[in-house]
DNA sequence: CCCGTATTTAGAATAATTCTAAATGATGTT
DNA sequence: AACATCATTTAGAATTATTCTAAATACGGG
C-alpha cells in the first residue's frame, strides 16, 4: 500500500524503464517519506547522497511515478506536495505551517460517484480537511 | 451567496479599505464569472475594460477577497482557479480540459467535523472529484 | 563487452507570483 | 472644493516553480 522499490521494478519491467542510480535515490527518499514532501525537497535530499542530480530527473521521475499511480500529487494554493501513500485516506492541511498529514479513509462515509449526478463522468474523489495542527495549536 | 460589490463595500468601511475602479472591475469581472478563473484570466478580463491593470493590482485584490472570504481558491496540479460562489458546494476538475465545475453539496453526506479525530482542530473540508466533464467526454 | 536507446545533465526558457519604489488617487477633514 | 494622508497602483525587476534543450552518459539485453 505504499511506493516501493520493488513496485518500481516491476514498473520498469513493464514499460522498458531503466533503473538509474538517480530513480533508486528517489524512490528511497520517497518510501521512507511520511512528510509529504515537495519536488525542491525530494531534490535536496536526494542530493545529499548523490550530489549531482539534476532537477529535471527529479520532475521527470516524480512525473513518471505519477502517471503509474505509484505516488499522488497535493496541490494547496499553488504549492504542491508527492504521497508515497497508496492505501486510501484523505488529506489535513495546516493552514499555519502548511504541513501535510493522512487522515483515516473512513473518516469521510462513503461516496458512490454514478450517484454524483451531472453530465460528467466522475472517476475518483479526494477530500482535504483544513486547520490547525497540534504543532502550530500548541505555539499559539 | 455570491461575491458581490455590496459585500466589498462593507468589507472596505470595516477594514478602512479604498474603493478604486481597479478593484470595482476586478469584483464586477468575478461576480458574473462561472467559469472559476485563473489570476491570469482575470488579468485579460479587467484589462479589456480597464487598460493600464497591473497583474500585482490584481494578485493583490484576490488575496485580499481570498483573505476576507468573499472568494475560494481552487488549486489542482499547481494550477490556481478563483471562485466567487460562497455558498457551500463541492468541485469537479476534468482531467483533459482542466475545467472547474459546481457540484451540490449535498453529494456528499454530512461530515462532523468534531468527529475527525487526531491531534488536529480540524475547520472545514473540501471535495474535489475528478473525471473527465460532457465536452471532453463527446469529443473522444 | 557492445550497442541502441532511454536517461541525465547544466543551464536556458517559460510561467506564475511577489516585490519594489515612485507616482497616483480615494476619502475624511476643513 | 481644496487638502493632506495614507492606501493603492504601476511597470518592471526579482523570485520561485517547472519545463525544455541538446549534448553527454550509462542501463541492460544480446
Amino acid at each position: 500500500m505504499r511506493l516501493s522499490q520493488q513496485k518500481v521494478r516491476t514498473l520498469a519491467a513493464e514499460r522498458g524503464l531503466k533503473l538509474t542510480p538517480q530513480r533508486r535515490a528517489i524512490v528511497e527518499c520517497l518510501e521512507g517519506a511520511f512528510n509529504h514532501p515537495t519536488a525542491e525537497e525530494v531534490f535536496v535530499a536526494v542530493n545529499r547522497r548523490f550530489p549531482l542530480t539534476s532537477r529535471a530527473t527529479v520532475y521527470n521521475t516524480l512525473h513518471l511515478l505519477k502517471e503509474a499511480d505509484l505516488i499522488r500529487e497535493i496541490a494547496r494554493d499553488g504549492v504542491v506536495h508527492f504521497d508515497p501513500n497508496l492505501g486510501p485516506h484523505h488529506h489535513f492541511i495546516c493552514r499555519a505551517c502548511g504541513k501535510v498529514e493522512d487522515l483515516p479513509w473512513d473518516v469521510v462515509k462513503p461516496i458512490n460517484l454514478s450517484e454524483v449526478a451531472g453530465q460528467q463522468r466522475v472517476e475518483s474523489f479526494d477530500v482535504t480537511f483544513q486547520g490547525v495542527c497540534a504543532t502550530c495549536d500548541a505555539r499559539d
